[in-house]
DNA sequence: GATGAATGAGTATTCATTCAT
DNA sequence: GATGAATGAATACTCATTCAT
């Protein structure tokens, strides 16, 4: 994805695989860029390696990506979608009436494991790729109704749970991110998790205005 | 900085400007750089437009700077240089009995004021471009020592206090970058970094260990 | 080729052409890189130019051919083999019982054919560019194992036929390129090789130990 | 000297050096390229390191040179004045009464020593680059005396004189050059020169109408 | 549908040469 | 006259993308 050119084509696969043959190319195209882009990087990940370690041609790769951009979306849309799910099963338990403090643990843990299986390609993903801006704008729209859903979860005597909420998420996020992917050695995943975890508690006892 | 390219040597500046007039073509350069990076990010930042924005011969530009990353790297160091001395300008209260405490509103502050400046650049700087590996050592070295203040200044009955420095200095870094970045409309600079402030308060209060 | 540049790499043809389209592209490029470099020399042989020249894309060329150096190389070896089939040819008959003396018209007269078919490039490969070192290394080894083999030609009762050997096949080489590169006029072929000959048969001659 | 180019402006100095100063600049220029284009070849042999290595900066260097290939002429002709006076100084033995057979271990010698002092320099300025057609045509001239010289020095009962003169012209300069420039290990230049010497002696003897 | 050969705009970088100081 | 900063055309090489087979 060239930095300035604005991305007009479309980043949606060229045609839906009707057929078993045809999924199977675009799952091997995905995961062989998943490996390509966390090895080289975005840029120096060229399509004809991933179409090399896809054990495709070329050709076949374009006929199912338009262009390379579509493969990063694809790409970040199959990162987004494991996510969601992980994080579903636990927000689920809200509905059963969980606190948010019973949560918070298991969430933590769950983004912490999911970073630590590719930090780098989350890296690649979501950091060093100017993502095309309709997908920048679906992600936004994921974050915020994440804040939403926390400041819901919350308790109630706060004041500004939005922004409290906001400041959660970014602070999981971000310090999940950071720690997992330049891990200081000789700290494990589990005391990362447990870290995060006191960091937001404290916060949120702090801010009950009582 | 393509993850394959081999460094290729020299990342330091090619000759010192003897006369007025080079100091202020290197000057032009590295402020056309940040420029031209904000805008287009690190791989779309073409030397030619660099040279170009600067006002300036790419001749020119290659007559200071050996090759691409060397501009990064004078961009990242100018950056670190002002970083370092509105840091240390705090800092030095410690010494002079100032208790963690109480420096941290104004850390935290200045830390939100500096990512407000140039949010697109530090974005670039940090995140986007996978640094030379040299300067990459150097940036941990310098998180490092700030670790190891932190952890010095921080009160003495904490449990690991190592452990809480590198969390503290992550989350004060992590969050101002994610909130400045994508500062969320209705939302004041000044309450980003009271909220990053309280946050890290909670945190270290809990960790007492009494 | 420059004399400071560093040896990229690899000069070995990028990728074996698999259908007869390929193999056809490379052939043309080889071809017209002999074309480009006896015309131009090898510095200002664009690979540009080249690749126009053989009627194909400058992409197309850097897909089989890895970097200049190794057009260079290829073109030195296609010379080279075609050397070596003719003058093995000649050779042959030392096995079947011919004497040296029998042989020389026929070889000188062999390399004088070779050098008039392409003087200029035959220049721009051996005088005009430093070769990769590793090339080098193996024209050097070629020559040796002439000199070996022309020092066990000559008769047997010569004083140190080794570096006979070495003046011969010398004089050959160099005095074939040397007058055909410059062939004065009013002067054939045929009486440049009836000359070095007779010189070297006299040297031959001289150099009995009787 | 960019290869196809051709040379349309000056080759003699700009301006000549009134001024023991100027003198002493334009000598030193010189000298750093012969040191220059020996260590890194013509094409790599940069001005601005030929101006650094004699001191002087790139802008006087272009007050007493035009161009690049200015400086190669010179060095050529400094080179030619310097194997003239030497080659001279043993010809005048000839109007002396001396035989040609006389003065050819002598001549040789000369020949060898004077490759010996910089074979790669010799290299460089009559095979790696090529010359500008004026200086070419030059030196041709000059070699096409040398040869009448020869005819006229050989004994009187040859056949075809001026054959011969070239054929032993050529045979002194291309054996002495091959032979100095890749030297074998364990052979002296007087060897060299001996050899040489020996064969032009034998191709003399041979050509003789008895 | 699949293949992989071919394309060519685009990129970093060099170096002979000029010209303001 | 001398300096060295500035110039910019030119060059080798890459890689996303197309298209003939």
């Amino acid at each position: 994805m060239s930095a300035t050119r604005i991305p007009t084509g479309r980043l949606t696969p060229r045609k839906l695989p009707k057929q078993a043959r045809s999924e199977a190319t675009v799952e091997a195209v995905v995961e062989a860029a998943a490996q390509v882009f966390e090895l080289h990087g975005y840029a120096a990940g060229t399509t004809n390696r991933i179409a090399e370690r896809a054990g495709v041609s070329i050709g076949s790769l374009y006929q199912y990506f338009p262009n390379k951009d579509a493969i990063l979306v694809a790409l970040v849309r199959r990162h987004l979608a494991e996510s969601t799910a992980v994080l579903e099963s636990h927000l689920e338990r809200l509905e059963r009436g969980a606190s948010f403090d019973e949560l918070l643990p298991d969430v933590v843990e769950a983004m912490v494991a999911m970073h630590a299986l590719a930090p780098g390609l989350h890296r690649v993903l979501f950091e060093e790729t100017r993502l095309p801006p309709a997908l920048r704008a679906e992600l936004d729209g994921l974050e915020d109704r994440l804040i939403d859903l926390t400041a819901d979860a919350l308790p109630d005597d706060l004041r500004d749970p939005r922004l409290l909420g906001r400041v959660i998420v970014n602070t999981i996020e971000g310090l999940t991110h950071r720690l997992v992917l330049r891990r200081p050695t000789g700290v494990s995943s589990e005391q990362i998790a447990r870290e995060i975890t006191a960091l937001v508690r404290a916060y949120i006892r702090t801010s009950l205005t009582w």
